[in-house]
DNA sequence: GAGCGTTTTCACACCTTCTTAACGCCCCAG
DNA sequence: CTGGGGCGTTAAGAAGGTGTGAAAACGCTC
């Protein structure tokens, strides 16, 4: 059973919605202003978001930032407007769809399980090498059960060598995924980098090897 | 979920290809510009990227090769040009399929649905030469499952015996290729590599041999 | 603006790889 | 028979790549 919560001011769209989405199975709360929408999202913690843009008060966009400051709760947007710039802006800051009102029941729903759909599979990206677990989503890397406690750029590094584990990564490969902005020397950097790495690493299972003149491979 | 990336400087082409792709479920990002673009794919890692030939300042030929530097992601191309040379170069140079616009949407998705599925099989540019497998990509080689700890020029070496295996490659041929700027005495160091060479193969089924006064051949 | 963690830069020791040179062998021509 | 050219092999110095520690520069938070 997903729960769904509604930020929406018209009483008679909520009401639609909410016909919506308890037909299709969907657990509905709702809120008909900005910042009782965010409190009902703190306090209900839905699996899906359904934000209306036009909100009087705090406006819709500014509900999407400070949702976003702390949930990564899958939002679609409603809006009568049909500018790109606006959908743009809803889109940059983190909404997963958009709507636009009018809109057909079918296309609605079809838009939900898309994005409920994207939420199961995006749940824990994670790359797995022996003993090695690289969490993408939350930033997380763990040998065994032990957590690693990484930097930004060991974890970037890590990523890389972990996604082609027991094969050569070519030094350039390296430095194009981990520095994609063009900084003054590569391989200058990378050394210490790996050689950071490694400490971390330890003598756990998990363990770099260069090769000369090529690049580095995961074991 | 799936994640595209479109390198394409018009913006009504970008529009119409975010919407056709984010209706097949695929998460999009965009880039006008193709030095962006490579950034946004060493950021994203997009499963799949759709690149326009006709794009300004670097071409699109030279960013599919800059691409194909470190990834292998597959790469489908959009281009207006129905000229079949540059077609032959965007895949020799590693595209996945190509589309000439203007292309009907059903066209366009069939073709991604193609390379995605290839994806899963589909390995790096090789050369293969009966029990030997020359990757060139990650830079390794191996005889039937045994791999091969080779040094840069070792590699260089090989890799050009291999794209002629069975026939002749002439010494001048062969210095040309692994000493692109010219060193002293060509054929000075290339008989102590080749020994080197050799001597790593061993008696596995492939052997360097000589044809004197002209140059050698992998069997 | 101070303090802290991160990233980058630098210097130097160490190791691998490349180049060069030397020598012996084989084959063939003189 | 003999000398020379091409080749295989080995060894050693030269060149370049790598590991590592420390210091400086940077970015962020308080």
């Amino acid at each position: 059973m997903s729960k769904a919560l509604i930020i929406e001011d018209e009483q008679q769209m909520r009401r639609l919605l909410r016909m919506l989405l308890e037909s299709r199975g969907y657990e509905v709360c709702e809120a008909d202003e900005g910042q009782r929408g965010l409190q009902e999202a703190a306090f209900q913690r839905p699996d899906v978001v359904l934000l209306d843009l036009g909100l009087p008060g705090m406006g819709g966009l500014d509900v999407l930032k400070r949702l976003r400051e702390w949930s990564d709760v899958p939002v679609l947007i409603l809006s009568v407007r049909d500018q790109e710039t606006i959908k743009v802006q809803a889109l940059e800051n983190g909404a997963d769809d958009y709507v636009t009102k009018p809109f057909g029941s079918a296309e609605l729903l079809a838009r939900l399980d898309v994005i409920q759909r994207r939420r199961f599979t995006r749940q824990s990206p994670e790359i797995v090498a022996g003993p090695l677990k690289v969490d993408l989503l939350h930033h997380e890397a763990q040998i065994g059960d032990e957590p690693l406690k990484l930097t930004p750029t060991e974890f970037a590094l890590l990523k890389v060598l972990a996604e082609h584990a027991g094969r050569i990564v070519t030094q350039n490969q390296i430095v194009k995924q981990v520095w994609p902005v063009q900084t003054s020397d590569p391989s200058e950097g990378l050394r210490v980098h790996i050689n950071h790495l490694r400490k971390k690493l330890g003598v756990r299972g998990v363990s770099i090897v260069n090769e000369p003149g090529i690049g580095y491979r995961l074991e």
